[in-house]
DNA sequence: ATCGCGACTGACACTGAGTATCAGATTAGA
DNA sequence: TCTAATCTGATACTCAGTGTCAGTCGCGAT
């Protein structure tokens, strides 16, 4: 994947990191993200402003830095399918392998998707995130395929709209408590573009 | 659709914002977005920092202003739509009002597109707009449909992906200086729904 | 004409994000 | 144990964005 700490420099750097970002966390959902400040979160942390952000080089990342591995799952999911599939089942197929790596504790989600919801700055970053990991999902998917002309184009379409799809499942779930099933979800999402594209959008099983 | 300026007062207001922002443009292409600070445009424009910041909010709406109709006229596109055609057509049309509201001057559009893609914040904060617009444009496309079970995801997903679509298209347009056909740039986007899902993925027409 | 009101402007002060630097403490590894 | 790399806190800095205030300008009513 990415980030197997092997040496003890790595380990305490990376429980640091993860110890800020809990403490910063219930900040967050206490006062609102935008008003709390890096002074705040160093002063609640217990280190200096300039060791906060040390580890997170931005106050998005502070929230956001969970979601980077993000980009690697869904293109090692990708790389692992049977490639004999169409496009649209490899990318569902990857998307669950992206919620399943999110989807550790549930409320924690939750909670984590819901302030991202109500704050205009992390919802901008996350889509950052998103637009970065594009080219490389593309290309995993394009892979077996000669590429035609226009071919380029609508990978794009589709690795964009499959991206989209990841939201806007996650927030409905999240809208749910965390109780409706996200395979599920997933088959309605895509079913977007299966059913015959006519206006009726009955649900699928 | 939104601003048709009746006072002097708007008409005023409405002239020097758009001289601030043909001022600014010029610095940013020529330097660069991040590196023109407010007290650069301020003076270059011969008004004070405070005035400058008076016409826009932020760095960003110097760059992107231009983009706020496109919501409303995507909306608007979309009620203007016959409603027995499916989702698909509906989006696509609505698609090609937004890019012909936005190619006045193609050279312009390249430009700012350019400055754009090579600047993060500009991508972040364009996707922002994107997403305010998508609720009221679900909005439209559901008027017709009764609402079912699993509808709505279906239809964020469809206003979603078309979104997409549309700066897909742009991108690939402006790499080509503006010489595609925008119009036959949306047909192969949208084939990416409408061919059998499968990888091969010919160019239609 | 001029009076008064509302909007526009520039100047100033302020908060907070993010960057850069530096000296001293700490720790890994030979 | 010694050394070199790294981590830390302190400090200073730039710049975006907010807020305030006094002075000015345009415009309609008297």
């Amino acid at each position: 994947m990415s980030a197997a700490p092997v040496g003890t420099r790595e380990i305490s750097r990376h429980a640091v990191r993860a110890e800020l970002a809990r403490v910063a966390f219930n900040r967050f959902c206490l006062t609102g993200f935008n008003q709390v400040t890096f002074a705040d979160l160093s002063e609640a942390a217990g280190v200096s402003r300039s060791t906060f952000l040390r580890y997170f080089g931005t106050k998005e990342d502070v929230v956001l830095f969970v979601f980077d591995p993000v980009g690697d799952v869904i293109t090692d999911a990708l790389d692992a399918e049977r490639a004999d599939q169409d496009d649209w089942s490899r990318l569902r197929n990857a998307l669950e392998s992206a919620v399943r790596f999110l989807v550790r504790d549930v409320q924690e989600l939750v909670t984590i998707l819901g302030l991202i919801e109500q704050t205009p700055a992390l919802c901008a970053r996350l889509r950052e995130k998103q637009t970065e990991w594009r080219p490389e999902i593309v290309a995993r998917l394009q892979k077996t395929t000669p590429s035609t002309d226009g071919s380029s184009v609508i990978a794009n379409v589709r690795v964009a709209a499959a991206l989209e799809i990841l939201w806007i499942v996650l927030g409905q779930w999240s809208a749910s408590d965390g109780q409706e099933d996200l395979g599920k979800l997933l088959d309605t999402a895509f079913a977007a573009f299966s059913t015959p594209a006519c206006q009726q959008t009955d649900a699928p099983l």
